[in-house]
DNA sequence: TCCCATTGCCGGGTTTTACCGGATTGTCTG
DNA sequence: CAGACAATCCGGTAAAACCCGGCAATGGGA
């Protein structure tokens, strides 16, 4: 079977070199688009069997692009291609209809993997991104944008701030040990375990500016 | 003439469709990298006449990279591939000793143009950037000195990468009380007396993204 | 040539973090 | 009302971070 497919990312070098990489596998490279306005319309026009999308992409992100695929030609499947593993870009993906998840991380062989799954009707998770929907599953919640409540972003924000907990503490008007126990419960929620992981987690979130 | 090329890039697909396109280019790959380190370490095992290094990566970023290479293989030529056209980071990359600047977003053309002039001996620069570059020379506009040396850049990129004093010791082959010292000297320099600190410091020098 | 910056190493100290337990109160919701 | 969750507090331990000295080799620049 010749699988037809399209891929959108914005960076054209990286673009290219998927499309080297797919055709030397024997994949049909039918379009090439830059932003996700360019991806639908292409979309509409070639039909191709299956479309990769970057999730980041200018005009249109890769979310809403399939959104507007599903609706116009539902009959084409799409693969998200990203670098982020957090859960809400995953879920968010999935909600929107993605048949495919690959992570740029991971190997070539995934994404050729998920092509050819997806063209057959399956569904294709990158392994890292399956432990994030099961969980979701079973705690059968989609976590809305931030697992952490009010008084722990207080903490997390004067943690990024370099304060110590002692001074959190006193900032905040709670004892020493329970601004401990914020932070840890901080960690055990995020998963991370290290200070200077917290401080990157809170520029991305914007909780904090760097 | 065969050109023997390096490719350092850490997320995996964007790599191997690199390696795609350049082999169809009659490029010999030699050697692909996931983070700076290994490229440093792979150019002078291999030694190939062009490494392609993405500023961003673990470890060791691409502009660090670069200064290392130049030391222990001063032959071998660097390209930067990257995302990033604001002057900070084109400056800094050439200071370093980069002889090309290509960016993600041209087409694959620019690379394999880039990989042809370094090769000869020559400077390759993306259109784009070569702008940012003439500003820099009429309006002789400099970096913000950065106090912190070599050694110092590379401990600092582990700390705010939320690596152990030990990790940091391990990873750069000096005892922990020698690492310590290094993190000590930064934090000394630039007067900052908390990791999270360090981190934001980092993140606003671009020695790491968040 | 002499000096200084850089890099690497060590001892010994205090403070803070990270992780392990457990407990109480109030609120909101099914 | 029961259960879940948020927010608070507490004790203990081991590891890590932080801070203070000093010392030695190197190699390039004044």
């Amino acid at each position: 079977m010749t699988c037809r497919v399209l891929i959108a990312e914005d960076h054209v070098v990286v673009r290219q070199g998927l499309k080297a990489l797919l055709e030397r596998e024997k994949f049909e490279v039918v379009a090439e688009a830059s932003d996700g306005r360019e991806a639908t319309r292409m979309t509409r026009e070639l039909v191709p069997d299956v479309a990769i999308l970057d999730l980041a992409m200018p005009q249109l992100n890769g979310i809403d692009a399939t959104r507007a695929i599903r609706e116009s030609c539902p009959q084409v499947r799409t693969i998200a291609l990203t670098m982020y593993a957090e859960d809400q870009y995953v879920l968010a993906a999935l909600q929107a209809g993605f048949r495919g998840y690959v992570l740029k991380s991971q190997a070539a062989s995934h994404l050729v993997r998920a092509i050819q799954e997806v063209c057959r009707g399956e569904i294709y998770l990158s392994p890292a991104v399956s432990r994030v929907v099961v969980d979701a599953y079973l705690g059968r919640k989609s976590l809305p944008e931030n697992p952490l409540t009010q008084r722990e972003r207080e903490v997390l924000q004067l943690v990024a701030e370099g304060k110590t907990t002692k001074e959190i503490a006193h900032t905040l008007g709670i004892s020493a040990k329970t601004a401990e126990s914020h932070r840890a419960r901080i960690m055990r929620k995020l998963e991370i375990h290290d200070t200077a992981g917290l401080v990157r987690y809170a520029i991305r979130r914007g909780v904090i500016q760097a």
